[in-house]
DNA sequence: CGTTGTCACTTCGCATGCGAAATATCCTAG
DNA sequence: CTAGGATATTTCGCATGCGAAGTGACAACG
């Protein structure tokens, strides 16, 4: 059982099993418990966009597609299903019509608190029992590997 | 720069990042050096399934989805594409025909060498710069993950 | 002013992945 | 032997995500 004994696993098949559990748990038992209130799950990205969108009010796609690390297709993608969720509005920027703006609905602003109990119950659970230093080696990792394959 | 100076970052998200970080690799880089031979791109868990059945010839589907850790469908779909790429072939179980036993195809067998050495690439860019220690914390705090939201 | 290039974003075709329902096959009790 | 349940896998509808190509709008040069 000590650390280095066996030999390191394959990390690429464990992160890839871990998100897709992070996935189906938020799809799961986060219908009942994150979004609380608006009866439907709330995926990781969705979240994403939801804080960042509340912290930036008319922050643009540009900017989301940054913060979430994500391919203009799949932010342009997953808001358009937002938007048709009622949870974020879209509108061109007057002074640069190629520029989308978003804001909160009142629905997508309603469920930020669900929503953020959720990210806390679920880092909760990620996190228990393991110690700071050791989530702190865990997120730099997490970090290394996103910047290190760009 | 200590440790445990910041506020922990949302694993959740770097999980997310990360993950699809691999993919966009794997995707890009990877069709030029993970298939070599073959030309295309192998998706982790394709690969996972190219290895699996490579060490138990004649597994079935049912063995793949746990080995993946995926859901039936997911399995089942994978599957059918790799079918459909000749790198694996499907035969009814003749003992138990509702079972489905999995064999590589002459293509899925030349693809392994390459698929091994990108898998080998990939695992020396994601631990470079890292003890094994903290590897070994980060393998185990991944599998506490996929365990914990089971 | 227009032409030409750049920028912001969306659309399209595809891969991946899930849950729920369908399908086909096997097994077991009566 | 057969009805009913269990088991293995597939199919369906949807969400997510990417790259490549398309669209519309700004900008800069002549």
């Amino acid at each position: 059982m000590t650390a280095a004994r066996r030999r390191p696993p394959r990390l690429v098949f464990l992160v890839t099993a871990a998100e897709r559990q992070i996935r189906r748990w938020i799809a799961g038992r986060g219908s009942a418990q994150t979004a609380a209130s608006s009866g439907q799950a709330i995926s990781a990205p969705a979240a994403g966009v939801l804080l960042h969108v509340a912290n930036h009010p008319g922050a643009t796609v540009g900017e989301v597609t940054a913060a979430l690390q994500a391919s203009p297709a799949g932010a342009s993608g997953l808001l358009a299903r937002m938007e048709r969720a009622d949870l974020v509005r879209r509108r061109t920027d007057p002074d640069d019509r190629r520029t989308v703006r978003l804001d909160l609905t009142p629905t997508g602003t309603a469920a930020l608190d669900g929503v953020r109990a959720g990210l806390a119950e679920l880092n909760d659970r990620l996190t228990d029992g393991f110690t700071a230093d050791e989530l702190a080696t865990v997120a730099r990792w997490l970090e290394h590997v996103t910047h290190t394959l760009r």
